[in-house]
DNA sequence: GTGAAAGCGCTAACAT
DNA sequence: ATGTTAGCGCTTTCAC
């Protein structure tokens, strides 16, 4: 059916009159050919529609020009702010990009690795500082350039590109205890397979202590990061009994949940209960109680990425960027807390039954 | 410095004292070496840690076992659905994704299709009906199977999975006028380069016909898809005059700032203004004001997708979707109109200084 | 059932 | 500046 022949290097070099190996330096390397030539070349090839096999360029060049990006999931706004910046970024060097999603499964992760790997792909990038640790083996075995996204660089001995959860948890616990909060909870996802998350408790816990404040167990809720599980979570600190006078939100879409949940139960935001968020995702300016949040550079991540993966192809000395710039944005889900901490009465009345 | 030598199918071939051939069959034809070597051979690759080459396997078959897909940004909720759930299905058949965005350019569609044929993905997802000439005639040159996702089959000559914007139209204004709505406005994204949005307009505009109600021109706003530039469009309309009694949005993002401005604007939701959105993202269900919108079955068609695309490729006869279920969800914005259509006096009262 | 040999389409040394 | 010659690492006839 399919009668259809692609045209070859060698059609082309027929035509002009050259071997194959001057088409492929007039594509590749112009200045070796010469001038008149090569326009003839190329012009010849454009006609005829001729395009280079990626396959056998690859083969024979031991590049494929394609770069790797292994992220938990796609259904998550800040993964898909970084592939896109990522992969606009790769654009822009004629470099594409392999897509695969983890599920949070380090398993998965690494037999994505390796099938990327298979590829040829010329560099890979992952999310978080903790692997199956025979992906780093094998990362290591091959010799392809990888980077790891969403990791402080001081965390890691492997390169990586993002913001450092300290200086998060010391903006938004510095600005609450500034308005006078004592009494905390925290609402995070889950820790297995996010080392994110471990790490910012672990930095919200620390900056806590500088205060002399402690955190109890039972006020760090681990949830899925839906609007739901946010809210579901509320109910559960509501049902242990006095509610800290603010929450620490794992990310916007918890605080979304935590927000309205509280709304639903008649508490009032920020009187009752002040909501920190981080991401900044797009709606947190546009709620009717904008959230007060951490701004992210996600697309910046990509970008960066890109930068610092095509760097290390090309075999350029690359440094990695330092920390990223975080910044608290401050809208109005956040205020001084209504009663003594000590004491939290009014909440204790807004109990469910 | 990087001395590492990938181990290949010769090295496997010599240790387990066969040729290269029998490694070749034991590991995609195991049924045609004998069981005892075939265990030794697969037991030794693993062992010395052998994994074929992606680019010489492409090249010897014609075939990358990767496919393509070209959206028009990641930045968008609905395309990053359709395209997780396209990577979730290749993934188990072992297909790679190639991920690119257009950013609503046809030519860039075009180029980042032209690249992914060079690596002869052996399949291609786009979004649309409507697409550069010259990307039809290069699919059709190569012969590589493609689908157009968010396309109705009835609406393309070629193979389109979607949903039909008919339907939608049909659902939100029988909904809509069933409730006593007469007077309508339109906001949505920017037509150019996204037949999408025209079709919705025309379905729209369809189905009003039929109940002898016309749109005015300066009733159907274009914006980006962003909450700010919902809030805009409201405020435009403000600005125009007497505000129609029920707005239908291109996508919940400007639904949510159709809201938001409103209610800044003193308007109430339903009362004095009923929103229509469409997509019931994550957070419709979980506003203050739950949104009335259509659920549209996004993670679905990515499936679909991947289902046809792995069908075609392997030879397979595959028969497209149909059309695809779309739901109405009812929730708190829509609502019978305050007063009757012709004289929306109190709207007007609210118009801006 | 297994091996030998011939490519797949390109690039890169090596000549000239 | 250009042509010739070898591969790149795998799969796939074709023999045996």
């Amino acid at each position: 059916m399919d009668t259809r022949k692609r045209i070859k290097i060698d059609d082309v070099a027929a035509a002009a009159g050259v071997s194959p190996a001057t088409v492929s330096r007039a594509i590749n390397n112009p200045h070796m050919v010469r001038g008149s030539v090569r326009a003839r070349i190329l012009e010849l090839a454009e006609n005829m529609g001729y395009s280079a096999d990626g396959a056998a360029r690859a083969l024979a060049t031991r590049r494929s020009q394609a770069v790797g990006a292994i992220i938990p999931t796609l259904d998550n706004a800040m993964f898909a702010r970084i592939i896109d910046g990522l992969q606009r970024h790769l654009y822009k060097s004629n470099y594409m990009l392999l897509l695969a999603s983890s599920d949070y499964d380090p398993e998965k992760e690494f037999r994505n690795a390796r099938v990327m790997l298979e590829r040829s792909v010329d560099g890979l990038m992952i999310v978080g500082a903790v692997h199956d640790p025979r992906l780093y083996k094998l990362l290591e075995a091959s010799g392809v350039p990888f980077v790891q996204t969403l990791a402080p660089a001081r965390a890691s001995p492997h390169p990586s590109i993002g913001y450092d959860s300290d200086t998060v948890a010391q903006l938004v616990v510095g600005y609450l205890r500034g308005l006078g909060h004592r009494d905390f909870g925290l609402v995070v996802g889950h820790t297995a397979f996010n080392d994110r998350v471990a790490a910012y408790i672990e930095s919200v816990r620390k900056v806590l202590d500088s205060f002399d404040i402690k955190l109890a167990p039972d006020r760090v809720l681990h949830r899925q990061y839906t609007v739901e599980e946010g809210g579901n979570a509320l109910q559960q600190l509501v049902r242990q009994g006095p509610l800290p006078s603010a929450i620490i939100a794992g990310n916007d879409t918890l605080a979304f949940g935590l927000i309205h949940e509280a709304q639903l139960q008649g508490l009032s935001i920020p009187g009752d209960l002040s909501i920190v968020g981080l991401g900044d995702s797009e709606f947190a300016a546009n709620l009717p109680r904008p959230l007060t949040t951490v701004r992210t550079p996600k697309s910046e991540i990509g970008r960066l990425a890109a930068d610092y993966l095509l760097g290390r192809i090309e075999n350029r000395t690359v440094n990695l960027p330092g920390e990223m710039q975080v910044e608290l944005v401050v809208r109005s889900t956040t205020g001084r807390p209504a009663v003594a901490a000590p004491s939290p009465a009014k909440a204790r009345n807004k109990t469910l039954a």
